[in-house]
RNA sequence: GCCAUUGUAGCUCAGUUGGCCAGAGCGGCUGAUUUGUAAUCAGCGGGUCGGGGGUUCGAAUCCCUCCAAUGGCUCCA
């Protein structure tokens, strides 16, 4: 073995060290300071402990608190030091897996007492203690036999049972802290005095290894950061989504309810029905100018065909049925078995293809008790679906142009931050031969490639009939959802036996792909609720103006106006109570309404209304008939934050 | 479905260890006021205390059971 080892650092700048020299020592031999900040290190791309020792040439990178995998590690170290925390205040619990999450960590622990809010004050307070004792943080390496040994003897049944499936000849780490050891694969920050600002945020039940058949262990989920500011912008940011929560702004803005009477099925009152037939008309009309044929199909169909389509074995646990004339019927939970129906009546040309058949279906799907959520989870919903029916080689262009209507649609709302995944086959419950799986994917792959955008490949996540491509979008809290999905499917029509004619005269099966762009009504009505807080653009706003007089004796001069903006197609109401316009204006902003048009003896003489627009106050007066026209066009461009006037 | 928590007026919430006809604010209605850019004053209505059962002289409060909601787990648009 060599005396002195080389290390490539990330500027490629090469230094010579001896050999067993830690990563630390490379920090510190750069700068104190360097060593202060970093978390750990990258030996050869593999991140490893500060105190790792080299023992060959490598190349090596030193992680300070700024990179995003250090953060990952903080986390998953503030997970271990709750875990000390608990073991120190409950000994008998017993700690299962303690991972770090996106935007922070969680500890699964078996205890026979139940955490509640008082519990996290506690084990908060312990782990600052914990925090404040510098405890150094160390790396202790086994072999299998003696890992489950000592595990075993520390009555850490949940450990054993993990390093019992490990291999038989691979080393397992552990890390101790104080008296705690855990088993982990690493690496952690140097010393627990590192986690400083921190909170625990709430807990739950989950299931040992996420099997309904297993124990319920007790979960706490938490959040650590390097910087102190941080901890508090994103307490903050929870807050907010507090705020935006959309099952509160439901209330308030009287646009939605739920009934004991029918749980999961959402009641749309008239202010959300605005939002809801806004966005379908929208889509209705982008649709067509894209060649879209909208069609409507049955709610409730023949069982058989649920046989046929492969639904009956795969989904039956979610869908409801029903008896008509003694024959068995089920309430459809996807509308593609009804657009192969309308497929199947006619003979198609390939010249006819593609057809592209686009329905908002009314879907139905029994969804357990306990995960139904506002309008995110609900067991009727409305999917913006679209199935398209092409040649083989046009799979390509078809999906090219989905994803351009995709961004298109999204661009409206806002959603700029797009990111998309491409899934592929599965490793085991899939149909079709690997050579149509590889031409499916290829072309999913070359038309992202073409439309010139970056996605993330995750292999095995396919569906059993086909790979697909998902969308999701970042709201204005940065906050993750999935919303659309292109799927391309074999098995349909090889099931339902679908035809056209080609070229040659002959006959062939036409290629289909299942599309959502929103996925469904009301889980996208629910996320740009959250995404715009209330405050909807002018286009979705359920009441886009109010007319405000300043005492009953303008009550005639402000109905005329309300008149005129509603013949105008501006959705208007009129607060005609006798209060003072200061209690009006506070009225009419708790409700988020964008336009208050105040009037009063000026407004009445010169046919005028005082406009005040919400987040800009007093834009004074103006002719009712030109700044009726000016909302107007705000309206027909989908203006998202008036820029007006 | 599972674990934990919760359910009092249209909304937000008080109701101490079981004890006078169950309270407040906001909203609503009525009257006075006639108001110029985020709350005018006064009065009046409004509740099977989630449903059912039980314990007790007495239950919003204790017990059982069902329903629903919330945070998660599993699942997913």
């Amino acid at each position: 073995m060599a005396k002195e080892v080389k290390i490539t650092l990330p500027d490629n700048s090469v230094k010579s060290f001896k050999n067993g020299v830690s990563v630390g020592e490379i920090a510190l031999s750069i700068s104190e300071g360097l060593l202060r900040n970093s978390v750990a290190g990258k030996v050869d791309g593999v991140l490893v402990d500060l105190s790792f020792q080299i023992n060959e040439d490598s190349s090596v990178e030193i992680l300070t608190s700024r990179s995003e995998e250090s953060h990952e590690i903080l986390l998953h170290s503030t997970a271990h030091l709750m875990a000390q925390a608990i073991k120190e205040l409950y000994p008998n619990a017993k700690i299962a897996i303690g991972p770090s999450i996106d935007n922070g960590f969680y500890y699964d622990i078996d205890i026979d007492k139940t955490f509640n809010d008082e519990s996290l004050v506690v084990i908060e307070a312990k782990m600052k203690e914990l925090s404040k004792l510098k405890l150094p943080i160390d790396r202790q390496e086994f072999s299998r036999d003696e890992a489950l040994e000592y595990f075993k003897n520390i009555g850490e049944d949940y450990k054993v049972e993990l390093i019992s499936e490990l291999d038989e000849d691979e080393t397992i780490s552990a890390y101790r802290q104080g008296d705690f050891i855990d088993l982990c694969k690493g690496p952690h920050l140097p010393s627990t005095g590192k986690i400083k600002f921190f909170k625990l945020l709430s807990t739950s039940g989950a299931y040992w290894r996420g099997d309904e058949n297993n124990k319920m262990l007790q979960r706490i989920y938490g959040t650590a950061f390097f910087d102190k500011k941080d901890l508090k912008a994103y307490l903050q940011m929870l807050e907010e989504a507090m705020k935006r929560d959309h099952r509160k702004l439901g209330k308030e803005l009287d646009l939605f309810s739920f009934h004991q009477e029918g749980p999961g099925f959402p009641f749309w009152h008239p202010n959300g029905m605005v939002l809801y037939n806004q966005i379908q008309e929208y889509w209705s009309d982008v649709h067509r100018k894209n060649g879209y044929k909208e069609i409507k199909t049955p709610i409730i169909l023949n069982e058989a065909l649920w046989h046929r389509s492969g639904h009956w074995d795969n989904y039956k646990d979610n869908m409801y049925t029903t008896t008509i004339d003694e024959h068995q019927y089920s309430v459809k939970p996807m509308n593609c078995p009804g657009h192969l129906l309308i497929y199947k009546n006619t003979m198609y040309s390939y010249r006819d293809l593609p057809l592209k058949l686009a329905e908002m279906g009314l879907v139905h799907r029994h969804e357990k008790s306990g995960v139904l959520s506002g309008l995110f989870r609900v067991r009727q919903f409305t999917q913006d679906d679209a199935h398209i029916f092409c040649t083989p080689e046009k799979v390509e262009q078809q999906i090219v142009d989905i994803i351009n209507l995709v961004f298109e649609i999204y661009g409206v709302f806002g959603f700029e931050d797009i990111h998309i995944e491409l899934s592929t086959k599965p490793e085991k419950k899939f149909i079709g031969s690997q050579e149509i799986w590889d031409k499916a994917e290829s072309a999913l792959e070359e038309a992202l490639k073409k439309c010139d955008i970056d996605f993330q490949v995750n292999p095995g996540d396919g569906a059993f009939y086909g790979p697909k491509i998902d969308f999701h979008i970042k709201d204005s809290l940065k906050r993750s959802w999935q919303l659309g999905t292109i799927q391309l499917d074999f098995s349909m029509p090889e099931r339902f036996e679908l035809e056209y004619v080609g070229e040659d005269g002959s006959k062939h099966q036409p290629v289909m792909i299942h599309r959502a762009i929103l996925g469904s009504f009301e889980r996208f009505i629910g996320i740009i609720i959250e995404h715009f807080g209330g405050d909807f653009p002018l286009w979705l706003a359920p009441i886009q103006a109010i007319v405000l007089p300043i005492s009953e004796k303008y009550t005639d001069y402000a109905e005329s106006v309300k008149l005129k903006l509603l013949q105008n197609g501006i959705r208007t109401t009129i607060d005609n109570r006798s209060e003072k316009v200061g209690a009006k204006i506070r009225q009419a902003e708790l409700n988020k309404i964008p336009v208050m048009l105040i009037v009063g003896e000026k407004e009445e003489s010169d046919n005028a209304v005082s406009v005040r627009r919400r987040f800009k106050g007093d834009l004074g007066s103006m002719d009712l008939e030109t700044y009726s026209q000016k909302l107007l066009i705000e309206i027909e461009n989908k203006t998202r934050r008036s820029s007006d006037s």
